[in-house]
DNA sequence: TTAGTTAGTGTATATATTACACTAGATAGG
DNA sequence: CCTATCTAGTGTAATATATACACTAACTAA
């Protein structure tokens, strides 16, 4: 080893959409640096697993999911943003279901909970910055693919896809130039089956039939 | 040190337009691994530098050219990618007009030299693969920012510009819809003055007044 | 039966994209 | 000096896409 190296870790930005906000997972760290602070999560990579496998790793950790999508999103390299020693991090960001996960404080972490993005507490290290940056690729890829279905059960309602883009944008869409665009896609199809105990008119229940991640314009 | 750390490199793929062709510099290499074998120009990143410095370094090394577009392409960290140790790359992607450029070999090359995309020769390590994601990233950009006007001097004509396009995307577009779209995007400005020494109708110079990387969609 | 809530639907207007062909201004060569 | 060659520069009609906008339908709860 001729060179000193850096230490390489992932971090996790991992979103849902929950009680019609977005939230993004956080921890409260164990230890120091930062120790008692919240954080995204993450950690350091081991020598025998690749980055994406690695970012897996840590997303089943702190959440218990497997087979979300998962994509890489920045590698942050500042000399000074871990005050121990120079830390690359590379980011990840995942989408999840807010009803399949399973919170769990791992290692050196207190304790795991879910954050509104317009609501974040002080965060340790640059994970301000990294977060700020995340939110805009998030929109981007709700915007320009298919990603948003991920935020979904299998079955769901037009007015449920629409409130994820309308949470996510913070904005509100017109209801018949959504389905329009939507329908012209080609990429959703009737179940046949209707919302039930529902205390309003029930509506039908839709099921993707696209590509997770597939580049479409939808909004 | 408590866990081994991979070490970590920046490659730079480095983009010229040059004799109508998209070009992309290389450098042999000349040690171990891969030692004669062409590969994209990076190295080892320092302790006390960022990422994006690590970038414009060997950029600079390279080419002797600074102050140019630079952009983070996307890290790769596959377990064998090199066959000596854990190595991960960040790679960037830069832009620059190939007759400001110096090629100089630098420590460990042998030779540097463009290369059209369309006739790239046997790459060392993972290089293949990051010069296609690469290639993806260029045409994106060039669709929806305005990162093209680097690979232009100051002043050109709009035939100029138009070709880096027909050159990037491989394919003619239509002269008249292409300067329709550009005008409506109020990022250009006539110069007032003409081409010299053409043996053709002289073209009018324009120059660009936007900002480098702003986000329109031109074509 | 009524009030409250969400589902579902169509049209007209404005804007953007595409396809397409000729004239203008310069040089080079006979 | 005339002609051929080359690139510059320009407009319109047809089509496709995006936007703005309001009422009826189906269900529950009181």
């Amino acid at each position: 080893m001729e060179y000193p190296k850096p230490a390489v870790t992932v971090d996790i930005i991992i979103f849902t959409v929950k009680d019609d906000e977005l939230k993004v997972l956080l921890v409260k760290r164990g230890i120091e640096p930062f120790k008692n602070m919240w954080a995204i999560p993450g950690g350091f990579i081991h020598m025998n697993e690749t980055l994406d496998e690695a970012a897996k790793r840590e997303l089943f950790e702190e959440t218990g999911v497997r087979d979300i999508y998962l994509e890489q999103l920045y590698t942050f390299g500042d000399v000074e943003r871990d005050p121990r020693e120079r830390v690359i991090t590379v980011s990840y960001f995942a989408l999840v279901k807010s009803d399949k996960v399973n919170l769990k404080a791992s290692t050196d972490v207190i304790e795991v909970d879910w954050f509104s993005m317009w609501k974040l507490p002080k965060l340790a290290f640059d994970h301000k910055k990294i977060l700020e940056y995340s939110l805009k690729r998030l929109r981007w890829k709700l915007e320009y693919t298919t990603v948003a279905f991920q935020l979904l059960p299998k079955e769901f309602t037009l007015s449920e896809l629409q409130q994820i883009y309308e949470i996510v944008f913070a904005r509100a869409f017109d209801k018949r130039n959504f389905r329009k665009k939507l329908f012209s896609l080609d990429i959703v199809e009737e179940t046949g089956r209707m919302q039930e105990g529902v205390p309003n008119r029930p509506a039908m229940l839709y099921r993707f039939k696209g590509k997770i991640g597939q580049i479409v314009e939808i909004v």
